[in-house]
RNA sequence: AGUUCUUUAGUAGAAUGGCUAGAACGCUUGGCUUACAUCCAAGAGAUGAUGGUUCGAUUCCUUCAAGAACUACCA
């Protein structure tokens, strides 16, 4: 049956995935073989696949299945992140688009809601994987708001207060007053827009004077509780310990001193209302100022707002510059054009708003982290990101973890009244009340007195557990399973969240096992447009992956995903990438198409085709220690780039064009038997890289019983190399490269067979003159001690070489070439004589430049005096 | 604004002080050579700028410029 001449991936692609699937090869058990473990970067639930994900989860296919090949006992463990955020905003959209509110429906109806959309949309994206290749042991999957998985989110918090290390502080978040809800940092937009700058004086306490501050909210004068000068501005040293007086409420506020004010700014002088302002609250805190927050939940004023009461913020703010122009103590007004953060959704300007979260502490947590990393126990790669990260860990700042959201763990602690500390904190509310009848000394307190903190806890807060508690690791720390897999080796995601969660799983590594929880971290790069913007869902300018799979096939776009993606560099995709690695598959494929197609016979194998096989085979470990090296140093885009090289030129265009044989003649069978062995070597090697075709390959070229699938083949083993063989292939190569200009030269058909003569200066090896007959198509290669006349030249090191040519031969060109030989050798001669005639170089460099120095020197003589004689005998 | 990183052919990317800066795609030119025109062959093309250290700098140091990531956003 004819094999077709185009490589048709997607007839081949689903058929090997559910081979794999149907032999269970992705599964791992623990044994007595030495684990190799990835933990996937659980994507989010609501997400689909983007550019990010193919490039993250190639590599890590990659890694695994090369693993795999090696002999060890591989695990790579995939699943999804509830993303809190995301989801609950996916969820909130849905139910309005059903005409429910949020705010209608109660918490557990809710989350109901949210488990449904999990249920349709969760399994999407881990469904595109496995279009990918991606070879995770599916029976593994995990969420983060499995059962096992959230009891060890609980478990983790719980033992976190126990230590001390979880508290209750104050922190500004950002407060929608007309969603009357919570925004993350993401859901704020800063629009530029121009407001007005108001000079305000406040009278100085027991004095005359004034000071004028600047301020763009004159309504929350009400909430002032200080007035701030820079302490080294000289025009306010003389107020230093004075109090003003706010105008309207004519509170008595100090003045303070903090770096902080600008000098230069609106008067140098800043009005500091801590309940209103991230900076505000900051310059509050550390001079112990009173903290007045003056308005309501939906913005307008409460009982500080004095007669402003119930008035909305805007009205209030008109309201309070007409009172204070009235005062006449509104010096000026002037235009200000400044960003103000706004709704994401609502479009309504973000309120400030102080509110009681939880924290973790850090700084003693992330010791261990950042020193292991310092020193390279965990290795990152590419190690530039040591930087960012030490300087990170040195100002780790505690983290908030609390999210006022309803969809993920909510946070264990149970409230008992309306106070700051009036709480437990316990697995349950069975656990509670007994904790909480203690701490209140009241022994009647019922569970329905009992209030859970509504808070859940931010996603990354179970996501930093995610390599331990996969194998569960927090609930039973001492199991078959997390003892074998943990540490894993290697985490493959981008730098971006870097800090968010690959620093936070090291520190609940060492905190909770007492060890790294990866060996390397692999940093990708981000896939950018061609405009060079972030591909990302909400641009919408990503490509879709499946439609790429379709057109290049899986293999064709894992090729050129990784062909230009070094680690932790960009990687601005174009679609011509994959194209290149549609076209690499289609060369492999046609490759063995060849070889498939040869009658063997029972003949003596000719000379050429050992020193052909001989060759390759050296060639193939001499490649092979490279693609090593760069596995080792996580160059897999160069690992790649060197398998590739090593196929398409040195197998493709070189061993299969020297051993092929003539026109519809038969190969021996001693070298199709090599050849195949070859062949098979090359797929192993490729089959990290291009999983597909390279099993549907090595199916075709034998039958193979399930324990024979490639998948699971052992990796070619090292052998010794021999480096002097390959030096003389690379000059044969030269010689039938010149030979193929020559005939392009003179535009000589490579079916006519020419003649060529060898001026032997430089001693070269014959081994390969059966070779270069047959690819220069050369019917009579002979050597000779003289010039020859009447012929086309060329010269290889100082060897030269001669085609006779019919007719005349163009005298000029000759020389002409000859000339610009001779002017490169010689300037070339130059620059090496003057390196080796200054004495401090000879004295001063290492023996083996001087001497490769004086080869360079001795070898560009030998050729300068081979061109003066060719131009000798020419003229 | 702060911290950090980056800068090599048209593009993306190797070379950690010493072979004539090495490959890939693209480009130019020429080829249907009996596996592949998704092919074959040949060719052109590069170290951001400045100053320094050194016998020698793509590599180390200064300054500048441009770009990127993260964090914070100003009364």
């Amino acid at each position: 049956m004819p094999i077709p001449s185009q490589y048709d991936a997607n007839k081949v692609e689903n058929k090997w995935y559910d081979y794999w699937m149907k032999h269970n090869y992705f599964h791992s058990k623990p044994d007595e073989r030495e684990p190799y473990t990835i933990v996937i970067p659980p994507p989010n639930v609501t997400g689909v696949l983007h550019m990010g994900h193919m490039l993250n989860n190639t590599l890590q296919d990659v890694l695994i299945r090369r693993a795999r090949l090696k002999g060890y006992n591989a695990c790579w463990v995939p699943g999804t992140d509830h993303a809190s955020i995301a989801t609950e905003a996916k969820v909130v959209e849905k139910l309005k688009k059903d005409g429910i509110n949020k705010t209608d429906i109660s918490r557990t109806e809710f989350i109901n809601h949210a488990w449904d959309w999990t249920h349709k949309h969760g399994g999407i994206i881990l469904e595109q994987l496995k279009k990918l290749g991606c070879s995770c042991d599916w029976e593994r999957t995990k969420f983060t708001m499995d059962e096992d998985l959230s009891e060890s989110v609980i478990d983790v918090f719980l033992d976190l207060y126990e230590k001390g290390l979880i508290y209750r502080g104050y922190r500004m978040v950002n407060w929608d007053p007309q969603a009357q809800t919570t925004l993350s940092d993401e859901e704020v937009n800063h629009i530029e827009r121009t407001d007005k700058l108001y000079y305000v004086k406040y009278k100085i306490e027991g004095d005359e004077g004034f000071v004028t501050i600047a301020t763009t909210r004159p309504e929350t004068i009400l909430g002032d509780t200080a007035v701030c000068v820079n302490p080294n501005d000289k025009r306010f040293t003389h107020l230093k310990g004075k109090n003003v007086i706010v105008p309207i409420c004519n509170r008595v506020v100090p003045i303070i001193q903090d770096d902080y004010v600008d000098m230069e700014f609106g008067t140098g002088c800043l009005k500091i209302t801590p309940a209103h302002d991230v900076n505000d609250k900051d310059i509050g805190e550390r001079h112990n100022l009173e903290v007045i927050d003056i308005l309501n939940d939906d913005g307008t004023l409460n009982h500080f707002g004095l007669h402003y009461q119930g008035m909305n913020r805007e009205l209030a703010r008109n309201e309070a510059v007409k009172e204070l122009d009235a005062l006449g103590v509104l010096v000026k007004t002037e235009d200000y054009t400044h960003k103000v953060g706004t709704s994401e959704r609502t479009k309504a300007v973000i309120e400030p708003k102080i509110s009681a979260q939880w924290f973790l502490k850090m700084k003693n947590l992330a010791k261990p982290a950042l020193d292991n990393v310092m020193n390279d126990t965990i290795k990152f790669h590419p190690s530039k990101f040591k930087n960012s990260y030490r300087n990170w860990m040195e100002n780790v700042r505690d983290w908030n973890i609390s999210r006022q959201l309803y969809w993920g763990h909510q946070i264990p602690a149970y409230f008992f009244g309306e106070g700051v500390n009036d709480f437990v904190v316990a697995k349950n509310i069975e656990e509670a009340l007994p904790l909480a009848q203690e701490k209140t000394g009241n022994k009647k307190l019922k569970k329905e007195n009992l209030r859970q903190e509504s808070d859940v806890v931010d996603t990354w807060f179970s996501s930093w557990l995610w390599p331990i508690s996969v194998f569960d690791g927090i609930l039973n720390p001492d199991n078959e399973e997390i003892s074998y897999y943990y540490p894993t080796n290697d985490l493959v995601t981008a730098p971006e969240i870097m800090f968010f969660w690959v620093a936070r799983m090291i520190i609940a590594g060492y905190e909770y096992r007492g060890e790294l929880p990866f060996k390397n971290v692999y940093y990708t790069g981000i896939v950018r447009d061609k405009q060079g913007r972030k591909m990302s869902k909400s641009l919408g300018n990503s490509p879709d992956p499946i439609k790429l799979m379709e057109q290049y096939g899986a293999d064709g776009v894992r090729v050129g995903m990784l062909m230009c993606s070094p680690a932790g560099n960009d990687l601005p995709f174009d679609e011509s990438l994959c194209q290149q690695g549609k076209a690499f598959a289609n060369k492999i494929w046609n490759a063995f198409r060849l070889i498939d197609g040869w009658e063997v016979a029972d003949i003596e194998q000719p000379e050429y085709a050992k020193i052909a096989i001989d060759w390759y085979q050296n060639k193939f470990q001499q490649t092979l220690a490279v693609i090593e090296d760069h596995f080792e140093k996580y160059r897999l885009s160069d690992a790649l780039m060197e398998t590739y090289k090593l196929i398409w030129n040195d197998f493709c265009s070189w061993l299969l064009e020297m051993v092929k044989p003539a026109y519809q003649q038969p190969i021996d069978k001693t070298t199709y038997d090599a050849v195949i062995t070859i062949l098979e070597n090359n797929l192993k090697i490729l089959h990290p890289f291009t999983p597909f075709l390279s099993e549907e390959i090595w199916q075709h070229i034998a039958e193979r019983s399930p324990e024979e699938a490639l998948i699971i083949a052992k990796w070619p083993e090292s052998k010794p190399i021999n480096e002097a063989l390959i030096k003389e292939f690379d000059f044969a190569a030269e010689v039938i490269s010149g030979i193929r200009t020559i005939r392009k030269q003179k535009n000589i058909a490579f079916k006519d067979a020419i003649e060529c003569f060898v001026l032997n200066n430089d001693k070269a090896s014959t081994t390969f003159d059966v070779v270069i007959s047959k690819l220069g198509n050369i019917s009579n290669l002979s050597y000779t001690t003289e010039k020859v006349d009447g012929a086309l030249t060329f010269r290889v090191k100082s060897n030269e070489y001669f085609v006779p040519m019919q007719g005349s031969i163009d005298v000029e060109a000759e020389i002409g070439k000859l000339t610009e030989e001779l002017n490169y050798t010689e300037g070339f001669l130059k620059s090496v004589q003057k390196k080796l005639s200054n004495e401090r170089f000879v004295a001063g460099a290492p023996e083996q430049v001087v001497a490769s120095e004086r080869k360079k020197e001795a070898d560009a003589l030998a050729k300068i005096e081979t061109l003066k004689a060719s131009l000798a005998s020419l003229n």
